[in-house]
RNA sequence: GGGCCGUUAGCUCAGCUGGUAGAGCAGCAGACUCUUAAUCUGCGGGUCGAAGGUUCGAUCCCUUCACGGCUCACCA
């Protein structure tokens, strides 16, 4: 049992019981319109609602929880990182589930933009149940609540009209319609009889047609509609929003005097969360360009515990940055630490400690382990892998290390980030042995002899602290200055002047393959 | 114009339901005749944006103000 509290999950889940009452289930929703690629911004939906539902399971309580897809909505801009422009530019004003992939692979663009990330989180321990609302407004589930918002349109508009600096044209309707002949939502409402039929024309087409609200399949309501109606169809009882709806005025806040007008249904519980910033990823990262980050794109870089760790670590209504720079290492060692202070192998104090130990059991993508995993170094695994050019099972195994799905993972993780986002003076190659040698001066030669002497008679008794000493005093003994001698043997190992603290990469390099790189400069 | 959020050590930020502040980095000193933001050890009196108020007592509650940022108001 808990004393109190005190992550943020945990007291929305708290909160949730005692606004709500005591229910048999709670129905905690996400919501995302798939218009483009969704981005890590877009995640922070997700994942907000994931560990809020999380925290109510482990009170003991039976959850639902929802992600609707807004794929019903139109087509309205080309995101600039989509192929096909021309292809796309004519399928505008369409709904998004109509309007063909570009990339050829799926149903549709909405499918597509679906698809990418839906694949993505159960690695993540993420497993919503999937909502389509095309899918639901074309099986006809809100035909009654659409015609309870046309007998509201009053009310519907009055409560819009509050915020607006304009007011809604006395035209205005909660619903939109899909032409359905040239599928666009040029429509414009002429008619509606009080009951199920509602006429329109087309300037798209021309087209006059009157359509059954119980058949038709191209009806839906308007944005700020339908976010309420959704929450008195599902009857959601928590749902987050981004700032962008939670502000005076926003659609969180229309959408509660809505529900509870129009469908006589309590908003849901809410929370606001603020924006992903990124950073160290170069140049071009704004939205416009297209240049969006996904969260394939940080999956890339961070494993799946670490990405839970990022956000349920940090306060929702706090911005932060996801790092591809040298922060990458630094968040590493941070979630290292946690894991440490959770299996009670770091000194900290009882109040961190209790912080820490359920940010580690938020970011967990399954069950809890049961003792301190194997903990290998991020930036230890980047020289590594770079002595076994990105061979990971060779890398597992020369760290004697076992071969589970974490330490794949990380392994993975450095790999890419060497080989991506790392400066320069993290990457190098070991040298061929059989390449031609670097140049040396007789001395250099003499101290490098000595060494290949020293290593092949006690390699295995050194440690990087005695071995290190070694080196020094060869430089001394063959008049040497140190930087010299460190120079030179990284010339030899990697053809650069400089590399990793040289004692510990030499025993890391190993016998065999050291011996062998020192060979053609002994004499 | 409305709303929201910030303003805490040089920098980045922690500080739960009030009992006069902390961590990382930087910095300084020392150690190691090393180097991948190098490692180890030691060092933290900063008017907690300003002014009022509530309280025995406020960084944490209330009011007002200043500065900064974000967001809504057109479309989804």
């Amino acid at each position: 049992m808990k004393t109190e509290a005190t992550h943020w999950a945990d007291i929305t889940a708290l909160k949730i019981i005692r606004e709500k009452g005591d229910k048999q289930l709670y129905v905690c929703a996400a919501g995302i319109t798939p218009s483009g690629t969704v981005h890590i911004g877009n995640f922070r939906e997700m994942i907000s609602v994931d560990l809020v539902v999380k925290a109510l399971r482990e009170l003991g309580k039976q959850v639902r929880f929802i992600f609707s897809w807004d794929d019903y909505d139109v087509f309205r801009k080309i995101p600039a990182n989509m192929p096909q422009k021309e292809m796309l530019e004519t399928h505008l004003r369409k709904p998004i589930t109509v309007v063909p992939d570009p990339h050829g692979s799926k149903e549709s663009y909405a499918r597509y933009n679906e698809y990418e990330i839906e694949k993505l989180l159960p690695l993540l321990g993420i497993e919503p149940e999937f909502i389509y609302q095309a899918e639901q407004y074309a099986k006809g589930c809100y035909t009654e609540l659409m015609r309870q918002a046309l007998i509201n349109k009053d009310t519907i508009k009055a409560i819009l009209n509050e915020h607006r600096t304009s007011e809604l044209p006395p035209d205005w309707w909660p619903i939109s319609i899909f032409c359905t002949s040239c599928q666009k939502d040029t429509t414009k409402i002429s008619n509606w009889d009080g009951e199920y039929a509602v006429s329109y024309s087309c300037s798209a087409c021309g087209n006059n047609e009157t359509l059954d609200l119980k058949r038709a399949q191209t009806v839906k309501l308007f944005w700020r509609v339908d976010f309420p109606m959704r929450w008195s169809y599902e009857k959601v009882d928590f749902e987050p929003g981004g700032k962008e709806h939670h502000s005076a005025g926003g659609s969180f806040d229309t959408a509660s005097s809505i529900v509870k007008q129009v469908y006589n249904h309590e908003p849901p519980v809410t929370f606001k969360y603020d924006f992903i910033r990124i950073k160290g990823k170069g140049g071009k990262i704004s939205s416009s360009t297209g240049d969006v980050i996904s969260l394939q794109d940080v999956m890339y870089i961070y494993q799946p515990e670490i990405i839970r760790y990022l956000f349920a670590g940090t306060r929702p209504n706090a911005e932060f940055a996801i790092s591809f720079d040298l922060d990458v290492l630094k968040i590493y060692e941070d979630y290292d630490k946690c894991e440490r202070i959770y299996f009670g192998r770091e000194d900290v104090s009882e109040k961190r400690k209790q912080k820490e130990k359920r940010i580690y059991e938020l970011s967990q993508v399954r069950e809890i382990p049961a003792a301190l995993p194997e903990q290998i170094p991020f930036r230890h695994l980047c020289n590594l892998l770079q002595i076994y050019e990105g061979q990971i099972p060779a890398t597992l195994k020369a760290l004697d290390a076992e071969d589970d799905t974490r330490l794949q993972s990380r392994a993975r993780c450095a790999w890419n980030w060497i080989t991506t986002y790392a400066p320069p003076e993290f990457r190098f190659h070991l040298r061929n042995a059989e390449a031609v040698p670097v140049s040396v001066t007789e001395n250099q030669g003499r101290a490098v002899t000595a060494l290949y002497r020293e290593l092949d008679e006690k390699f295995s008794s050194h440690d990087e602290r005695s071995l290190a000493e070694s080196i020094y005093n060869l430089a001394h003994e063959h008049g040497l200055e140190p930087k010299e001698f460190f120079k030179t043997l990284y010339r030899i190992l990697i053809n650069k002047e400089m590399g990793p603290r040289l004692a510990g990469f030499i025993l890391t390099i190993g016998r065999d393959k050291i011996m062998s790189l020192l060979t053609p400069y002994v004499s």
